[in-house]
DNA sequence: CAAACAATATTGGATGTCCCACCTTCTGTT
DNA sequence: AACAGAAGGTGGGACATCCAATATTGTTTG
């Protein structure tokens, strides 16, 4: 038997029980020591082999499947997944905008936390950054610029600089995290309008950093990178106030 | 209407059709203007209302019941919920776990995000901290030495200690964060054996983690803490050498 | 009159069945 | 040998039916 508790007629919490299938899930693929890729039984085997029918599997595979656990392929079966935060995004894209209708905490909260990230590894990021890294965080400066001074919005340029700062970690989970939040925060702010005002003096906030990563100057790309989310934190503040 | 695509007869790939129900439901909550705690309509009534066989959107709802969007009790109803992270917690850990009888690539990761957050945030959090928070914070030190001097692990203090330094934040979603990250770390220690060996040194560790807090010393303690987060690491690492 | 209890209505929980859509693979024709 | 189409297997989805949990309502009883 995979596990524990699957033919207990004892009466957990209707939750739980959904919780433990979804264990027993996981557990069954640690058991048989299958690897990101590998395929799991089809639905019906696994329905047989945890006792439950077919639907109640699937609601809890289609959890694991927003989980990043188990990949999906209509047609073709399911197999163990590589990591994927996508569904975790929308998740906290909807708490943000609820809360954004009354005081934004959760909106502030979430700034908060990616400025502790931010700021807190890219002295680990600049001891690790090649030259070639260096160069494509420019790149990314200067694309920012150009379409600040052509009047367009640049918000894929500004993520893309983010994520090439912190690239050089290796820290998948890191980088991650990084895109649920910029999602988040960029969903927002298509929500609450634009604030496209202060496009060449965003490109110029970008541009310091990039100079401070370029000049080996930790403490002072920290510096800057507060005060670019205290920029953010501002604008998240004039939103909820009106 | 309460959006768009549902009835459209294209073919989106399946994920995507189920992404977008599960977007519909979000939007839904968001035109009504409902509030946390607020309640939903039945499950025939939104199936009805999207377009959609019961079972589908029954998937839907688990998926936004795991990321803590909905709260569904049975026999009662679904509720906007309050934030939740648990499942989230669920399938990291499994990640974790998966990637453990490997390189252990994504346990560092998991830690590397922890130290930068905890390291990061020590500062602030010791600006706002009050006189009673500290004192609950030593009080689970003295906890955690006390537990070692009687030989039992402390998996409990532990993260106690860690979650009242964070408090006086005020922010849930780092809580929530720190709290997924711990929880995966302890699961993974239960995995790969106890490592009870170090429990004093441990509590020693916490002691001065809390001396530089109350001492007001922001650097000393950032520096303590990414000296815990070392000890940690290097178990890890034990453990995947061996 | 009030408190305790029981019946009931409403809601979600779970399953089985049927059919559809998709993908791969095999196979037969050109 | 190459392409096209058929076949088999997989997940996707919708119902219908019944089970289980909860709150409410109504009744009984002190």
């Amino acid at each position: 038997m995979t596990t524990s508790g699957v033919a207990s007629k004892a009466r957990f919490s209707a939750q739980a029980r959904l919780r433990a299938l979804q264990a027993d899930i996981m557990d069954l693929i640690l058991e048989r020591e299958l690897e990101a890729g590998d395929p799991l039984p089809t639905e019906n085997e696994l329905a047989l082999a945890l006792g439950v029918g077919r639907n109640t599997l699937r609601e809890s595979l289609k959890v694991l499947q927003a989980l990043g656990v188990v990949e999906i392929r209509h047609g073709f079966g399911m197999f163990v997944a590589p990591s994927n935060f996508d569904a975790l995004a929308d998740g906290m894209t909807f708490r943000g905008r609820l809360s954004l209708r009354h005081k934004g905490d959760e909106a502030l909260e979430l700034v908060d936390v990616r400025q502790a990230l931010e700021s807190g590894l890219i002295g680990s990021a600049m001891d690790k950054m090649t030259a070639g890294q260096l160069a494509a965080v420019e790149e990314s400066v200067t694309r920012m610029e150009e379409l600040a001074a052509a009047g367009e919005p640049f918000v894929e340029a500004d993520a893309e600089f983010h994520r090439r700062l912190f690239e050089p970690l290796n820290n998948a989970l890191l980088i991650s995290l990084l895109a649920v939040f910029w999602k988040v925060y960029r969903q927002i702010h298509l929500e609450v309008g634009t604030g496209a005002e202060n496009l060449s003096e965003s490109a110029a906030v970008h541009r310091r950093i990039y100079e401070a990563v370029a000049g080996g100057d930790k403490a002072l790309a920290a510096e800057r990178l507060n005060h670019h989310f205290d920029g953010i934190r501002h604008r998240i503040y004039e939103v909820i106030e009106k």
